[in-house]
This record gives C-alpha cells, structure tokens and sequence, in this order.
DNA sequence: CTGGTGTCATACGCGGACCGTATGACGTGT
DNA sequence: ACACGTCATACGGTCCGCGTATGACACCAG
C-alpha cells in the first residue's frame, strides 16, 4: 500500500509544457522541434520528461506523425492554461515591481515611434518598451499584461477592452509585381471577383471575414481560396501567382514581401487604425500615452490633416 | 528600443515558485530551507533564479529575516494558485489515463483498510492507493483530484462535496500522563473550564474553535492558549505541561504521542466520521469504494452495532 | 518481397547548471 | 565593542540535458 505523507512537491517543468503545447499542435516531432529553435532527439525526450512528470502516456506516437492519446486530449486545455496564468502572473508581477514601466504593442505596418518618443521625452524615468505583435494577438496581449497598450487595427473583440479610433487606413489589393492589375491607379471589387483569396488559418474567423471581403457587399460569397498556416505563407503563395489578398497599406519597408505590390482598393470601408488598453487601467504612464498617441497618431498615412472618427 | 517578436517562451520553473512560496510563509530562508530538505544557500540561489525569471524583487532581505516586497505580494496568490493549478492538472490527467484507479484519502486516526481491502477484492483489477491526509486538506485534496474520496471527521465546508455520516466518536480530553486528570474514567467541560488550550496555525479558524470547543456551550469563550504551527507541536505543548487539548479518540498506534493519554469527555457533542467525494463523481471505483465504506466503516470504534445517524 | 522514405527512439561525448560545504559581509542587540 | 544571527558568495564535484550520429520500425511502390 502507497501512503505518502507529504503533498507531492509540484514537480511540473513548465518549459516541457510548453514543448508539448507546440507538439500538440503540429502533430509531428520535427517540425514542431524546428518551431521550438531545437532538435528533434531533443524535442523526443522533453516530451518523455513530461510524461514521466505526469504519470501519464499524453501523445500516441506512429510511424506517419504523432496525435494526441485520451490523456493527452485531458491535459493540453489545462497545459494552455498553466502558459497563460503563468506568463500573466509574472507580467503583473513584474509590473508591480516597476510602476515607472510601460509597453506598447504594435502590428506590422504601424508606426508608433512618435508616441513613444514623446512619452519617454516627458517621461525621462520611465521604461518605455515596444513589442511587435501577432495581428491577432492584440487583445490576448492586453489582458494578459504582456503590453499595456496596443495600436493596430479592427476588427477584434473590444470587450474589457478601451479602443479609440485613430485615423482610417484605405484597404489595398495585393498582387506579385507581374499581375495583370499591377500598376494600375486603382482598383474595385469587381475587378477581382473571381480572385481566390486565402484563409490564414493562425488568424481569427472575425478576421479572415474582414480581410477576404467575405461576404462581399452583393451578398455574394468571397471566392474560396487555399489555407495557409500564417500570413508569410499567403505572401509566398500570392508571390507564386496562386492567390491575391487584400490588406492594410504596407510597404516594402513594413514587412511586404520584395516581389509583392499593392494597389489602392476603392469601393470598401476603409480599415481603422485603433489605440486599444485595458478597460480599467488608469496607469499614469498608460494615460499620458494615450494622450500622445490620440494626438501624434492621428493621420498617419493620410496626407491631409489629422481627424478622429 | 527593445522589440520581441516571439511571445517569449514562458520561462517559469514551479520548483523555484514552490520554493518562493515555502519561503513566503516562513519568512526566513534557513528554517524554509529545512522544510524543503535542502541547504540555505542553495535555497537562496533558487530565490535569486526565480526574481531574475519573473524580472522583480520578491523578498526584502533582511538582517532579521525576510518579507515580502510589494512585487513579491502581487506574486504569491497567483503562485499558489499556479502550483494548485498545476498540481489538478496532473491528477486529473494521470486520473483519465489510468480509469481504473482510485486514491482513498484519510485523516490520522482513522482506519479504512477494511473497505480498501473489500474494494480490492472486488476489483482485482483495480490500482487502489491510499493516502494520509493533513487535518485540514480533505476537501482540497478532493477538488485538486489529489484523492478521490475520503474519511475525516467533519467539520469542514462540504458544497461541492457529497458527504455521508459513517459514525460519531466521542471527543476526548488529550493530557499529558501526570495530569491530574489522567487516568479518570471521563471528565465534563466543567473540570477543564480553565485549562488553557491552544491554537494551531495551520488549521482552519473553523477547526480550531470546533476543537477547542470555542465558545462553550454555556456562552463563555474558550480560556486562550499560546499559538502553536502543526499538531505535532501541540503535542509537545502538551507533554511539556503547558496545556491540554480536546481532540478524537487517538490512541499511540495511531499517532498520538508517547508521554501523552486521553480521557474521555462527557456532556459535549461527539464528533463525526464522514466519507466524502466530489459532488459530480459517477466513477465506478468511487461509487464502489462508497458502498464498502457505508457498509464496513460504520461504528469501528463503538462496541455496539453499526448505526449510520 | 525488397528497397526507399519518413517517422520517432537510442547511443554517446560534452558543456553547463546546480548542489553542498565552507566562509564572508553586514546589520543588530547587549 | 563584541557576539550573534541572517543572507550572500566561493569553489569543487556531480549529474543532467543537449546536439550529432545512428538505429528501429512502419508504410509504400515497384
């Protein structure tokens, strides 16, 4: 008979945890070790480690990849969870302890220099931190206080959430250099009707709507086009000439790929450029920045003046 | 201008949390160090890892201890709650893994080899585990799926719990062998009425004045008694002569110290043996385990026959 | 049936991290 | 001023986990 008298002392290596989230999701050791910047030998006892922490079988291995076992299915939701709650409690903790302390979250093609060189002229003590984002990450980085302060673009969920508009971005067609709609002036819906536009799987539903025009304005369905993991991979397929997408304003200097360009979209709702913080944080430094961004972020990409929605 | 593109690994080991929260509570890195079977220095380093993972201060040293910084404040709950977190995780996946297991909780004093042993005759296949609880963990061990039933002695809060009444025991006067009680044939309340009895700090306020019969039931509180950590303590407190105690009817195979007997306490309610397990629990070995227990554990320190109240 | 391909597991040498012992620095109370 | 108790640091030894190379095994094609 086992009795013991002492509870176990947690013995939980969160960082296998981590490695197990990653396998979970790419179903395949290797590819799963490259994402993790490690080897797969590696990645194999790491997950062994786990199981044995565990005390339980969590990912039933084959010769054609690897799935998750019953346990497994148990374990990765709350393994998810223990990431998050962990990666929070040490944000707030680290926030507790540097109160002079701020970081602003940005996204890809969205230049808050201005801002946070305000904030930190007026604010010589203060850390002013920058951290770009995943385009869907925006909200979960704000409440899990891994930024204070986000400036990208809708759509996403606003809830706990204080969003205001900064200024509209035109939404734009993006084609490889050699498309037939290249160079043109501009263009509308109609000249891509039949266009397939790719879904991004790592983006929300909410988003992959948005920036497909799906529905389009008629009514009617976006033409369906391939699945791709992440945006790198839509831009590999356009440069390809299997797809076109539509997006916000980018440059080759912010991100878009050297073979892509882009053409002005007409005909659609512009795109909104937001700052986006906590509902309830009333930071010093987290106001002061908002009171610099909604002045200095305003207009951007707009030649003309500065106007807020 | 510092920017990350990965949302950092998380970087957190739970030993060093566990280790900061041993610390936390005892406010002193050498008697922490002991309770965790390792050395000061190394306790000390684990600390330091810990503040350069999280990025804060956690504890103020100082020359006459330690206390927790602000940081360090804003760092426990979510600590413990990590560890709590962590700890259900593994249980309830090690527990999906291996359907065909079950661990039987139990509190010192009380004995439930009977109904293991007819659990395990039943269910030869089964894996049945026991384990020896503290006095006051029963229903965390149950929520956090550390055990999956268990026999105490109430009280304690039971929602969320399905509790079943297996039998009274008398309370009983706990006294060192010299008392001038030791050796009555029982005692009333009236005899001890100015007997000071302790505090234990790591039991419930709920347990302790349950315990300590506090208030009497003629209205008057209970005579204060000094503040003592765990039982073991109490023990010693009371062997030294410096107080007595009320507490179920241990005898020296079941824990109870060697220079220490018990007397019988007449005229105060008895205290209640209770089998429980979770609220929702429909697992086969639980409710089997139920039915042995109802039935074997009923009455084992009456002479008379089994009643179930 | 047999060779090829892709999967995960194992063998092995090495570097680094962590532990325990011994000792130091430092504020505190007498 | 001295003794005491607390936490920090120095140092050598050990073990753990990594990366490279290789193996075992299932599946598939011919």
């Amino acid at each position: 008979m086992v009795s013991e008298r002492f509870p176990a002392p947690v013995d939980l290596d969160l960082r296998l945890v981590q490695c197990f989230t990653v396998v979970a999701e790419h179903r395949h050791f290797g590819r799963a070790a490259e994402a993790l910047h490690t080897t797969q030998p590696s990645l194999s006892r790491q997950i062994r480690r786990l199981e044995q922490q565990v005390g339980a079988r969590l990912l039933d291995r084959t010769t054609r990849g690897t799935r998750l076992s019953e346990a497994g299915e148990v374990f990765l939701p709350r393994a998810e969870r223990l990431l998050r709650d962990a990666a929070e409690a040490m944000a707030r903790t680290r926030a507790a302890a540097r109160p002079g302390s701020i970081t602003v979250g940005y996204t890809r093609g969205l230049v808050v220099t201005a801002a946070v060189r305000a904030l930190r002229d007026r604010h010589p003590d203060a850390e002013v931190h920058t951290r770009l984002l995943d385009w869907n990450d925006s909200r979960g980085a704000l409440l899990e206080h891994r930024v204070d302060a986000v400036v990208t673009r809708l759509p996403f969920p606003t809830d706990r959430l204080r969003v205001t508009v900064l200024h509209d971005e035109p939404r734009v067609l993006v084609v490889p250099r050699d498309h037939r709609l290249a160079g043109r002036e501009s263009v509308t819906l109609d000249d891509i009707a039949d266009e397939p536009i790719p879904h991004v799987r790592q983006s929300d539903p909410l988003l992959n709507a948005y920036w497909r025009l799906d529905p389009r304005p008629d009514g009617r369905p976006a033409p369906e086009g391939p699945l791709v993991e992440a945006l790198e991979d839509k831009h590999e397929l356009i440069a390809a000439g299997r797809a076109v997408a539509i997006g916000p304003p980018l440059d080759h200097a912010t991100g878009l790929h050297p073979s892509l360009t882009t053409v002005p979209l007409r005909g659609v709702e512009p795109s909104q450029v937001v700052l986006a913080t906590r509902a309830g944080d009333r930071g010093r430094l987290v106001t002061a920045f908002r009171k610099h961004a909604e002045e200095l972020l305003t207009g951007t990409h707009r030649a003309g003046p500065a106007r807020t929605p």
